[in-house]
DNA sequence: CCACCCTCTCGTACACTGTACTGGAACTCG
DNA sequence: CGAGTTCCAGTACAGTGTACGAGAGGGTGG
């Protein structure tokens, strides 16, 4: 029943903030019982075993074809070209020009691939340094969050229910709460804050991904989508159920002239300004 | 076959709040020519079709055993038992004590059932009325939405960029800018504040339902999750990597004490205050 | 050098998904 | 009572993640 034999127990390597880069073994790891002999369930340990520890190849048996990089590399690739659903272990395993089962031995299944796309994604982030005023701190890392979530869509499909703890996000997590932690602010109202930036920016990048990609994603051209929604505004819409629509539309306020994100960032961050200012009162 | 290419002009007819209930016929509909003679991509109009004008049943032929209503029902039960991943339209079909193919009887597909599902879910929403002060009519809209995302996950889960366009949605979305659109807001910041408040109320909610579900998702009980969590902690986690992590984490920033929707929408409506206050000088 | 063992590679297989197709069952109308 | 219409469901297909186990290639101890 248990999927995934094989005794040995977790081993005290220290840990490297370089990730690995060669396949190893015993990526599947049952239920090691650790020194205090605490069982933990293995898929949480799992998926983080391989982040946090990268293996160092083995310079025993036979010599892989490719790095764990590489693989990763193939995987944001599919990724960022046909979005998440097209993500398969059979077409990242393709596009290395290997067999689908051959990904099993750098990662131990697509969970974990997608952890190490995400932190690799994150790892590019130019993340604010610390001891600058702290609005340029954060706006500077909203505005990377935004661009990477406009170049790599596939991070807001990923159907978590947050972002995985990975170091590189953890990173950018660092460098978001160092922005703000020396103005007087509480440890509370840090975090809550931190909180508040990236459901923002999340929330738009959603839209404006949507914007952008509307349509493209089922096949149909643009120019089909828009016809067709078209043919919803005179078929369906009716003005009398949606007159603040149909004002708000009349008077262009659904142009989306400038950038969403340019025209809200500042809004939010005098919202956090009013916040600093009551703290430091 | 083509059941929507409906022949007639804009309709004069009333649209109806409820929702059709009874099975029909020729739901796929091919590419039909309209009296303009511009060819619509079947997927985006069949999408909509169901939605906006929901068939009667028709007298003849044999007796349907449910209702497109016990349907959609169905699926919602699924998707808030198990979640969205559960949400297969053999699980659904036997819900209702029928063969997976029936469903096709009452519903195109599984993405227009989701879309069926949102808007029912969506039709339960208690809106501000109009006239109200603006604050509060957007808490109040702000925090309507913030339950229902709480009681169905799944709503975020969906994978689609944008909420898709059923009348409920649109009803919430018409409420939402009513609330602020005689503040003397311009119509392009009406609508940008109301995506500011969507996209708040969206990764908030994210975080909330992560904090619930952590865990509990993959088969291990909450406990084993936070034991294998601590666990974490203590093997990869590193303060001298992470220090302002580690510094809030010390002061209890990380403790969750009130909800985060209370701490925050305050300060979200402040910023709203703001802009509307320069705008009105 | 050779045998052995370790490691990577990958064909096959299974359970699961959405859904196209098709033949049959049940109901109403002429 | 047919005829027409509609609902029901069994089978089938292409796709998914991945368990299993047989083979291939290379480092190392004898």
């Amino acid at each position: 029943m248990s999927s995934t034999p094989n005794e040995r127990a977790s081993s005290v390597e220290p840990v490297e903030s370089t990730t690995g880069s060669g396949p190893v073994d015993g990526l599947r790891t049952t239920q090691a019982l650790p020194a205090d002999g605490i069982p933990r369930p293995p898929d949480v340990v799992r998926r983080l075993a391989l982040l946090w520890d990268p293996p160092r190849p083995s310079g025993r048996g036979r010599k892989a074809r490719h790095t764990l990089d590489d693989v990763v590399t193939a995987g944001i690739e599919v990724a960022d070209a046909d979005g998440l659903d097209a993500l398969s272990m059979r077409k990242v395993a393709a596009r290395l020009g290997v067999g689908a089962m051959s990904l099993y031995t750098y990662v131990p299944g697509r969970t974990e691939l997608l952890d190490l796309m995400i932190d690799r994604v994150f790892a590019g982030l130019d993340l604010p340094r610390a001891g600058a005023p702290w609005r340029d701190g954060l706006t500077h890392y909203a505005r990377e969050h935004w661009q990477l979530y406009l170049d790599h869509p596939w991070v807001l499909q990923t159907n978590m229910w947050r972002l995985p703890v990975t170091p590189h996000v953890l990173d950018a997590q660092e460098a978001g709460l160092r922005t703000i932690v020396d103005t007087g602010l509480s440890a509370a109202q840090v975090a809550e804050i931190l909180n508040l930036v990236d459901a923002f920016v999340r929330g738009l990048a959603r839209a404006a991904v949507a914007e952008a990609t509307d349509g493209t994603a089922s096949g149909s051209s643009t120019d089909e989508y828009w016809t067709s929604m078209s043919s919803f505004w005179v078929d369906h819409f009716d003005p009398e159920r949606y007159p603040t629509m149909q004002r708000i539309w009349d008077q262009g306020g659904f142009d989306a002239t400038t950038s969403p994100f340019d025209a809200s960032i500042d809004r939010l961050l005098d919202a956090v300004e009013t916040a600093i200012d009551r703290a430091a009162r």
